[in-house]
DNA sequence: TTAGCTACCGAACGATCGTATGCTTTTAGC
DNA sequence: GCTAAAAGCATACGATCGTTCGGTAGCTAA
């Protein structure tokens, strides 16, 4: 007889679920978490997961919304105490290559999944999809604003900046990730300190 | 009674199933790419595909080596024309976009396979790192042929400057895969003649 | 003519995939 | 204390996975 759970711990089953979902798939991409692995990690039938979710996609969907949060937690979250502007956009970037570099989650999650369904349209591409686009707005947005504080020249290409911006986040997790290159986040910073004129 | 091949075309046979591998391997990743899915896709049984190689993995690998081949007689192969140095490694990136822009093969197949595989320890991560090391290896050299030349500064730091170029190149890679951005190869084209200094 | 080699097929293997159904057990509200 | 909801388990399903095996058609060399 195993002692069983409480309702009340339902959502904490399925934080517990959406955990392992996120770490397995930072090894081995969103398509290769498995509801008979998962279960197995966890010690519980399959049904017992897929319950939560309906479907396997609801669960893809789940695991990257919770991949969004955190990010979302981490990264503009801790940026939000600098000055509006370069001051903050740096700080920004500085957490995101921190937090690639960190160890246990592989890399960028967002990232990965983004080059994992790129070629899928779907519910996941498109969330995927409005998430990488959230993300380009707040730099925009924090970009116009260093442009009205004179931070930057009058003439800077927004859009332009934020693509390479993001090219220098893509470059770090690429070197992170696959080459292992203790210098990547310094390389990163230096770029970006570049582009943002410092 | 079908007509039967003779055994000199088995070569042109084995170029097919790459040939549909890499296919399949752009739209869903080369562990998507299934024994029973190039079968039917071949009209052949699974026993003929797989007897090519013996493995999976020895599939991918091959899928991968083909890939790699294909991108260097495209991309450093045409750009051999043009003067060493920063003429040439221009050349180069403006070829590997257009490539990349390409309709048919989904955006850039080493840097897909290299997210799908960073977290992945095994014959085919360290395939795909010595590729795309072969890849910085050729930018850095025409990087110091530059310097060398006075096309550049000599205090430029050709790691740091491959890395950042790189890093324009998934820019633009994520830009036209996933956003479907036509202006992509444009943006990553100022980007590169910024970094290059033109 | 014949023996051997190669390319490929048809069939089957155990494993695993995602999903559905029907229990048992526990808890919450009355 | 009783009941309805639910969480989770056990089991099963059809499909597909990668791989193996034996057989056969067509070619080549002896």
């Amino acid at each position: 007889m195993s002692p069983r759970k409480s309702a009340v711990e339902t959502a904490a089953t399925r934080t517990r679920i959406i955990e392992c979902a996120l770490t397995l798939a930072s090894a081995e991409g969103l398509e290769g978490v498995t509801i008979g692995r998962l279960a197995t990690e966890l010690g519980m039938s399959k049904a017992g997961v897929i319950g939560h979710f309906g479907t396997k996609e609801a669960l893809q969907l789940a695991t990257l919304d919770a991949a969004v949060e955190k990010f979302a937690d981490r990264v503009p979250a801790r940026a939000a105490g600098a000055d509006p502007g370069v001051d903050r956009l740096t700080r920004a970037f500085d957490e995101w290559i921190a937090y690639m570099a960190d160890e246990g989650h592989g890399g960028c999650f967002l990232t990965s999944v983004a080059t994992e369904f790129d070629g899928r349209p779907g519910p996941v591409r498109d969330a995927v999809l409005a998430a990488l686009s959230r993300w380009s707005d707040y730099a925009a947005a924090e970009l116009r604003t260093a442009v009205d504080a004179g931070d930057l020249p009058p003439d800077t290409d927004v859009d332009q900046l934020v693509f390479e911006l993001g090219g220098v986040g893509l470059a770090a997790g690429q070197a992170i990730q696959l080459h292992r290159d203790p210098a990547a986040p310094e390389r990163a910073r230096r770029a970006i300190d570049r582009l943002l004129g410092r």
